[in-house]
DNA sequence: GGCTAAACGGATGACACCGTCCACTTACGT
DNA sequence: ACGTAAGTGGACGGTGTCATCCGTTTAGCC
């Protein structure tokens, strides 16, 4: 999976310096942030850039990588923490605040990763991870049964929203607007029931696609 | 305020068919749509759209005043209704509703209006019919007393980042966010308490402006 | 040290959009 | 009917971004 034509120590370095730029700049001014700020930020020629990463989808994708590997860390946390819902709740909560704290990472949510082939392993196992939170969340009694892993993505969706604008204004709305959503996961405040059909991961994936 | 300069006919009829073609446009395919798209929708040149919007902002601002007219009447409803906690919902529902419609009212909520003068009354009355609609709802004892008008915004802005994607899902996803953020505020289910500040719409405003 | 392929950076062409200018057309008052 | 001012459409210059090409520099091996 990784041939590896072994790049030059220089390569390597500069390599280094563009993702690491490109993270800063994604995360403060969002996604779309033009290739040549990023090869100025990093201090290197665009046509280094896009050596390295032949299209800009190429670039986003990596640095992505990264980013969703954190969160499947987090949602490692959960799983550990010997309290389901506290662990489903702390894991709701930290990756709401990522996506507040770094613009980019939210718009990558949203804009969903076409070509994120090498990702589909980390993914699934995400989404596993995430299945096995909820399914513990409920055994236990504190999560309402009728929730869907789904609604995990409609909750990030919604934070996205909230995370639009600028630092605190947003850090405190997506805090406020997790602890309601929060208070209505709760098994015993179930009320009646939503009378709404729950949304498969691949439908919400595809309709960002297919925008 | 309407010194009106008389149109001539065949420019009145265009001016219509212009914020016609606007309207369409910003609904399906959202806020950036490229000038000449619309000219060409409208079946004008490009020319006669910049002499009667003078800016790409007072167009928006132009037909995002009657959907904001729109929303106002929406807040009327809400207030008609005999039974306060059903009025406050279903005003929600039915925004929220909008929001998923059209795309171009969505964006045009987040991206705020900054030079929005004509509709400043509009919006005024506005934001102090909702105040009454939670008002009334806390009074009936259907909604919890910690509930900030602020909050509606929230839920605004939270449903404008389910509302990406395309038609049913988003539809069906919004109603879903709805359905359980209803349940939150509901004044039975108030829990200890969101420990989170409430935010004031001129905040919110602000750093929409500001981004 | 010197050679070579890898890596570099800036200049460059292609493209999309904005907003203006200008020569032609048409509504409408007399 | 006809003159004129208002109205119209398309062409055009300006700007910003993408992605490539090419002459120059440099790392790494002998």
């Amino acid at each position: 999976m990784e041939p590896a034509p072994a790049l030059r120590a220089d390569a390597r370095h500069n390599r280094v310096r563009i993702l690491e730029a490109a993270r800063e700049a994604y995360a403060t001014r969002g996604l779309d942030v033009p290739m040549a700020a990023i090869a100025r930020r990093a201090g290197v020629g665009v046509a280094t850039l896009y050596r390295r990463f032949p299209s800009r989808e190429s670039l986003i994708t990596e640095v992505f990588g990264d980013e969703l590997a954190t969160c499947a860390s987090v949602v490692d946390e959960a799983l550990a923490d010997p309290d389901p819902w506290r662990g489903f709740c702390s894991m709701i909560e930290t990756v709401c605040a990522m996506q507040v704290a770094d613009r980019g990472f939210t718009e990558a949510f949203l804009t969903a990763f076409p070509d994120a082939i090498d990702y589909e392993r980390t993914r699934v196992r995400a989404e596993q991870g995430l299945a096995e939170v909820v399914r513990r969340a409920k055994a236990a009694g504190r999560l309402r049964a009728d929730f869907d892993p789904a609604d995990l993505t409609l909750l990030l969706k919604a934070n996205c929203g909230v995370a639009t604008g600028t630092n605190e204004v947003a850090a405190a709305g997506s805090r406020r607007l997790v602890a309601y959503l929060l208070q209505s996961f709760r098994a015993q405040h179930a009320e009646p029931l939503p009378p709404v059909p729950p949304l498969t991961l691949d439908l919400l994936h595809g309709a960002a696609t297919a925008r």
